[in-house]
RNA sequence: GCCCGGGUGGCGGAACUGGUAGACGCGCUGGAUUCAAAAUCCAGUUCUUUCGGGAGUGCGGGUUCGAUUCCCGCCCCGGGUACCA
């Protein structure tokens, strides 16, 4: 080994060279390749793979990587065959944008940025197996996409067996029973016998059986992004607008392809329970699917033999209490029941209800619109007759499209009643709802005949009993969740293996998949309107040669269009992580015996904003693929930690900004602009009381000076904060001017007002990382400087990974010292290796042990920047006790090796341990009694206030404690001279004296 | 509005089931070393104080020998959701 033991040449942790070192063993000898093992139990960590994005990752991006990293090894260490895999989730939106701008193929863009991030990745030392890296734009990866789709297209859901089942089966009823006696989820509308099945010709047949498979082909309202020309799923709008470009939505009526995920809505919702994942995450995903039970109840229209209006209630105990009856504006019924004499006034309401967008409607909760329609209900149980309004409050999606409107119950429809003045029954005892509706869950019911006297749950049971006992209505459970929508009219996308024969939805048999995507001369929409596939001449499916062909070959017979959309981006991440255990497979989506083997994963590390979309329908594509037997779970992420997102420090400078007055100057003469910089707290200062008159006259002289020329005087005169690159900022918000000058050449001239020690402190603030704000923070920058080590440990030890946080540069030097004070642990000030065999000394076996437990129970609780500390205090006190026994120190680093794998692997081959091989090191086993003390300094408080501490033996009892620490001279000052009036003694914890 | 989180020094944050509030790190102050600087090491660092103490975990109350931790009411910040009948 080199001697580096000049004075002034000590050999110090050079991470550069560690950890080139070991990145490069790694990938030579494969450390992180993974096999399946029946001897080892098994874990599986994943992290959410990401969209490659031109941007590149930036220090928020590895963080739940580094954490997921550190588990995985850690699992490793426990003696665990971990499968711990990375891909991209590579179609998307950007990648399609910038094809549209520059007609460079998405696929390109996609490679590119794809090996960007890998190579960003490999930096930081991750134990990623890249053997089974998954792309899912890839051909063999989509290929079991499209496959998948299909199986959903095969299947229905049986509500007897509450499972999903093939649709032959279905077909199979039919032909025997007709429809009547099939319990599945369906949008059928018509029922129908055996006989009339069979006189169905292709085409009815086709249609009936969309309205019961799980993926369908339906003429639904979708959210239609214009400026996206693609429809969206509920998830992908937010506030009325694109998740992704904030760019506004409208509703239309579109024949999609969407996914009964309907059907899977009560297993979505019960499966939660058993989870190990956040409340928060738990309650936005059964918010979304908004379960609510109650009855429906039909109420017969009066006048008409055959029209009833069905409504949805989770109170029917308050059904004598209805005093109107409200439709949604678009119901079916509207047209048909308005009487002439308010045929005018309803149809100017229904127009301008529908002009007003879902935003609107949204954003004008407040002001309560309607109308009536001068037809009647008959209330089912009392005979009253019941007004019927029409109100846009009342939302056609959701239940039927129709209230029992409840106004002493029911906030808004006592709104509704107070300001079109209808008349307020009151069902509820003792109740003043005068101020407004009563709408707690409680009382009693009165009023209400057969109900009177009862509370309300018992009433409601009763009510539904008699609903029912009456054929008037049933028991109903109602759910918020809709159908996804999962057609996109995109070309970066998985094509579906879909034809059309003469309108008819066929798929392409298996053994011709995958169906690729076909070239395009351009990613824009057709001119008539298609998406962008429709501009694919080779799009085209021979039926009879079962290939692909050209829109030549269209008039013949058997060759049919194929479908333009494309599936949407969850598609794929749905379920990739199937797909990581057998990523070659070529016969299956994943080899049973491989599924059997690694099962579901064990620690699910992502982002939280994913709840209502990629982790509802991971679920329910796993619970698919387990009612068809693939997998014997249902559930695809056991525990799951959302990380917070990381934020970045902008920084600030202050110029003033103002109008120059001036007369008398020859208008040739070239005048130019000259600012003042101020620091933060000046800054501050003119921010709140404006500029001092110096401030401002100052400044007048300097245009003057520097322009040579007379002014007038200035106007406007304000202070303007720009951001500036955090790069050019020294330790403490020192900006670096002369650097500044050369990045904003426009601000050369400037004076920058120093403080007395000639620095130009700039202002901060916290604010999400982003190009625009100068405030990013790529890993690279801090892997070129500490080291991988560092930044894992340092990304670690910004607080819980959980929770949202700035990133501060600062403290990142703490953390690289540890990691050189450790280093200084195994060498002499010469920098030679230095370390002590035999006995370790017990205060130094302590401090290890103390570490092995912490480290232990931290990680058990998924805690990662307390681990950090106990690494810094373990070393703390071995470079106090000057330890440098072999046995101590090589436990240590096998600790640690989670944390930072290169120095880790480097120290451990200095230890005369076989290269490459910490990862497979045995993890450290706590040994408790290093840590058992003779004795124990009790603190000692007064009436709670800790005092003074009495070190006594550990086994004291309690009893001779009590007198041990009252006969101290400290006890007596504080008890001054009285006797005391309790005392609690707690062994091994505290002494508490009243007084 | 409703449903979840969360409020602790100058900063990031510790404190497991009620038991020494502020671990660890940053920053700051002083000192050692150095021709000097960097690096390193040592000491100090919640506030306040008349140096005896006193106050203190968003605010007000409660339970307890003892509360950052439990209970009640309120304020503020972050996230989700929004006429869901």
């Amino acid at each position: 080994m080199p001697l580096c033991n000049t004075k002034y040449q000590i050999m110090e942790y050079d991470f550069k060279a560690i950890e080139q070192k070991w990145r490069k063993h790694w990938a030579e000898n494969n450390t992180y390749k993974t096999v399946e093992d029946n001897d080892r139990p098994k874990y599986y960590g994943l992290t959410m793979f990401p969209y490659p994005s031109g941007a590149g990752l930036h220090v928020g991006h590895p963080l739940g990587y580094i954490a997921s990293d550190i588990y995985a090894r850690y699992k490793r260490l426990k003696g665990f065959n971990v499968l711990h895999p990375m891909g991209y989730d590579s179609f998307g939106l950007p990648a399609e944008q910038y094809a549209i701008q520059t007609g460079q193929h998405p696929a390109i863009t996609t490679k590119t940025n794809v090996e960007r991030y890998r190579e960003q990745l490999d930096k930081i030392g991750f134990s990623f197996d890249w053997n089974r890296e998954v792309r899912t734009s890839d051909p063999s990866y989509y290929k079991w996409t499209q496959w998948i789709f299909k199986q959903i297209f095969e299947s229905y859901y049986c509500n007897d067996s509450n499972q999903a089942r093939p649709i032959a089966e279905l077909k199979q009823v039919f032909e025997t029973e007709g429809n009547t006696t099939i319990n599945a989820v369906n949008d059928c509308e018509i029922e129908f016998s055996a006989e009339e099945w069979k006189s169905f010709d292709a085409k009815k047949q086709n249609d009936i059986l969309m309205d019961y498979r799980l993926t369908y082909l339906a003429d639904s309202w979708v959210n239609w992004c214009p400026a996206l020309g693609t429809v969206l799923a509920n998830d992908e709008v937010v506030n009325g607008v694109s998740e992704r470009g904030g760019h506004p939505v409208e509703q239309k009526l579109m024949r999609q392809w969407s996914m009964r995920i309907t059907a899977y809505a009560e297993r979505l919702l019960q499966g939660l329970d058993d989870l190990d994942w956040t409340d928060a995450i738990k309650d936005i995903q059964r918010n979304w699917i908004g379960k609510s039970v109650g009855a429906s109840v039909n109420f017969k229209v009066d006048g008409y033999e055959d029209e009833s209006i069905e409504v949805f209630t989770t109170r029917p105990d308050t059904i004598f209490g209805v005093s109107f009856m409200v439709l949604a504006p678009e119901h079916d019924l509207v047209d048909q029941i308005t009487t002439d004499e308010y045929k005018s006034e309803v149809e100017e309401y229904k127009k301008t209800a529908g002009m007003k967008s879902e935003r609107d409607r949204m954003s004008d909760v407040k002001n309560v619109t309607g109308q009536f329609t001068g037809a009647y209900v008959v209330h089912p149980l009392n005979g009253e007759k019941i007004p019927i309004w029409i109100g846009d409050y009342v939302l056609a999606s959701y239940g039927t499209g129709a209230v029992m409107a409840v106004p002493c119950g029911d906030q808004r429809d006592w709104d509704f009643a107070k300001k079109f003045d209808i008349p307020i029954k009151n069902v509820f005892e003792g109740v003043d709802i005068s101020e407004g509706a009563y709408t707690e869950k409680t009382g009693t019911i009165t009023n209400s005949e057969f109900l009177d006297g009862l509370k309300v749950n018992k009433a409601i049971k009763l009510a539904i009993f008699e609903l029912e006992k009456q054929g008037i209505g049933k028991k109903q459970t109602n759910y918020r969740l809709r159908d996804a929508v999962f057609s996109r009219q995109r070309y970066w996308g998985e094509p579906f293996p879909v034809y059309y024969d003469k309108g008819v939805a066929k798929t392409i048999a298996d053994e011709h998949l995958p169906i690729e995507l076909p070239e395009v001369d351009k990613y824009l929409p057709t001119e008539d309107g298609q998406p962008p596939l429709g501009n694919a001449t080779e799009w085209y499916w021979d039926e009879k040669n079962s290939c692909l062909t050209s829109k030549d070959n269209a008039d013949q017979p058997h060759v049919h269009p194929m479908e333009l959309n494309t599936m949407p981006g969850w598609a794929g991440s749905s379920w990739y992580f199937l797909r990581y255990m057998d990523p070659q497979n070529e016969k299956a989506f994943v080899g049973k015996e491989k599924v059997d083997y690694w099962k579901n994963v064990d620690l699910y590390i992502g982002g939280a904003e994913h709840a209502t979309g990629h982790l509802l329908y991971a679920r329910f594509w796993t619970m698919f693929l387990k009612d068809h037997g693939y997998i014997d779970f249902e559930e695809p992420f056991q525990k799951m930690i959302n990380q917070g997102m990381i934020l970045g420090r902008s920084s600030f400078v202050y110029h003033t900004s103002c109008t120059v007055l001036r007369s008398g100057v020859e208008s040739d003469k070239p005048f130019q602009h000259y600012y003042h910089f101020y620091s933060k707290s000046d800054a501050e200062e003119i921010l709140q009381h404006d500029f001092t008159e110096d401030q401002s006259e100052d400044l007048i002289r300097d245009i003057e000076k520097f322009n040579n020329v007379k002014l007038d005087g200035i106007s406007d005169l304000k202070l303007v904060k720009l951001h500036v690159d955090i790069n050019l900022i020294e330790s403490n918000d020192i900006l670096d001017i002369e650097r500044y000058k050369k990045w904003r050449p426009e601000y050369s001239n400037s004076k920058f007002i120093t403080n007395y020690e000639g620095n130009y402190i700039c202002g901060h603030e916290v604010e999400k990382m982003s190009k625009s704000k100068y405030n990013v923070q790529t890993p690279d920058e801090l892997v070129e400087k500490y080291g991988a080590d560092t930044l894992r440990m340092y990304e670690m030890f910004l607080g819980p990974i959980e929770q949202a946080k700035p990133w501060d540069t600062k403290g990142i030097n703490g953390v690289h010292n540890f990691l050189r004070k450790l280093w200084r642990l195994f060498h002499d000030n010469d920098g030679n290796l230095n370390l002590s065999a035999g006995e370790p000394d017990k205060k130094a076996l302590k401090a290890l042990h103390k570490t092995i437990k912490k480290i232990q129970d931290d990680m058990d609780r998924y805690v990662f920047n307390t681990a950090v500390s106990a690494f810094m205090i373990c070393v703390n006190e071995l470079t106090d006790l000057k330890c440098n026994n072999k046995a101590i120190l090589e436990e240590l680093v096998v600790l640690l090796t989670p944390y930072a794998p290169h120095i880790a692997e480097e120290l451990w081959t200095k230890l005369g341990n076989e290269a490459g091989t910490v990862s497979d090191a045995k993890f450290p086993e706590f040994n408790e009694e290093y840590l058992i003390e003779n004795t124990f300094a009790y603190p000692v408080s007064f009436n709670g206030k800790m005092r003074f501490k009495a070190e006594l033996p550990t086994n004291m009892s309690k009893e001779d404690v009590e007198k041990e620490v009252l006969a101290m001279e400290k006890a007596q000052q504080y008890l001054e001279g009285k006797a005391p009036k309790k005392v609690i003694v707690v062994p091994g914890r505290i002494v508490n004296v009243v007084v």
